[in-house]
DNA sequence: GCCTCGCCATACACAGGTGTATGGTAGCGC
DNA sequence: GCGCTACCATACACCTGTGTATGGCGAGGC
């Protein structure tokens, strides 16, 4: 009877997945608070009937959306960029000069934001988070090893690194004053 | 009847701020989905009726709080450190030792976080964040600007200045391995 | 000593969300 | 074609929050 919103599926059955996916858009829009159960229903097409089979609570999805965030923060690190073929500084040039204004990009951002947040007050995101930020700095100072820094000098490079990263994403600036192609000469890459 | 949470008030009557003050509380707790006036209401330990009289809505709490972050945030910036005596580096600098660890400090980063993600979704806060963004460049690009870098490089440094008191702020990592403190030879600071 | 006014409590109608219990249905195995 | 199973709808009880209307109450003007 109503039209099903997702991309993939078009009229067979939804799956967990699907119901993550749409927590996940929820989360970048309003925070983990607007993860509710009855709204993703809608948006789905279908009623709570469905939640309540593949969860049995919305602690559950939650617990799940964590889950999932981690595997995919993790896959990202160092795939994103064919991970073969390039030198290291050139592999931290080009996650720099990764499109920020796309779609998908806000979205990841939203989502990242939404989950650091949430991490304030929920101990098992606080704990993903921990170790996500800890997966990338490690990568980013590897990389900043593999140009020649000693590994105190890299551990700070990849900090300063990582800050410019997510600040490019999080503060607001207008596009005219955006300095993130210049970034690269000041972190080492040049 | 009802005892008084708040530290000021003890046992005279609330005001518009006593009411701001316990939303932005909620608001470093929870997010802004999270400033619901029952609650407040519980925390003031006083009912709705209190509230409806200071304000006349829930949007007008939440214009409110935006009118008192611009005020603060404008107000922080340059004046947390005595801006005659010191010299521009070392104000800079003196920034960057802030703490961060307090409750004060976790308090307001949490609230900042909460900002920017409700200003994915609010018009009106996201002018608010993008108006303090640039107003902090601003000042940091001045302090660079005095100690004799180009404006546009100046700008530069503000942009990864400001990136890296963010993460300092955002980023989760063990305490150990914090870089804090040598941030500053990598901010040309020394 | 009354009256007004600032401040708050109480009560009500309403909306929206949670979880549960139970029923319906389509498809597949055999 | 029977039945089982996966998946979803429906209905119910409950809770929490909003906004509004109205009543109460203490303090100061005069």
């Amino acid at each position: 009877m109503a039209s099903r919103t997702a991309a993939s599926n078009t009229s067979t059955s939804l799956d967990a997945d699907a119901w993550i996916d749409a927590a996940f858009d929820a989360l970048a829009e309003g925070g983990i608070d607007a993860v509710r159960i009855d709204p993703l229903a809608k948006r789905l097409g279908v009623t709570r009937g469905s939640f309540y089979w593949h969860f049995t609570d919305r602690a559950a999805l939650h617990q799940a959306m964590l889950k999932e965030w981690r595997k995919r923060a993790s896959y990202q690190v160092g795939s994103r960029i064919d991970s073969r073929t390039s030198a290291p500084d050139e592999r931290l040039r080009q996650n720099l000069a990764l499109p920020k204004s796309t779609a998908r990009a806000k979205r990841a951002a939203a989502i990242e934001l939404a989950i650091r947040l949430w991490a304030q007050r929920d101990a098992q995101a606080a704990r993903a988070v921990k170790h996500i930020d800890a997966v990338r700095l490690k990568y980013y100072a590897k990389l900043y090893g593999e140009m020649g820094l000693s590994p105190v000098l890299a551990r700070k490079r990849a900090f300063l690194f990582y800050a410019a990263l997510l600040a490019r994403a999080y503060i607001s600036t207008d596009d005219e004053t955006d300095v993130g192609d210049d970034l690269a000469s000041m972190l080492s890459l040049d």
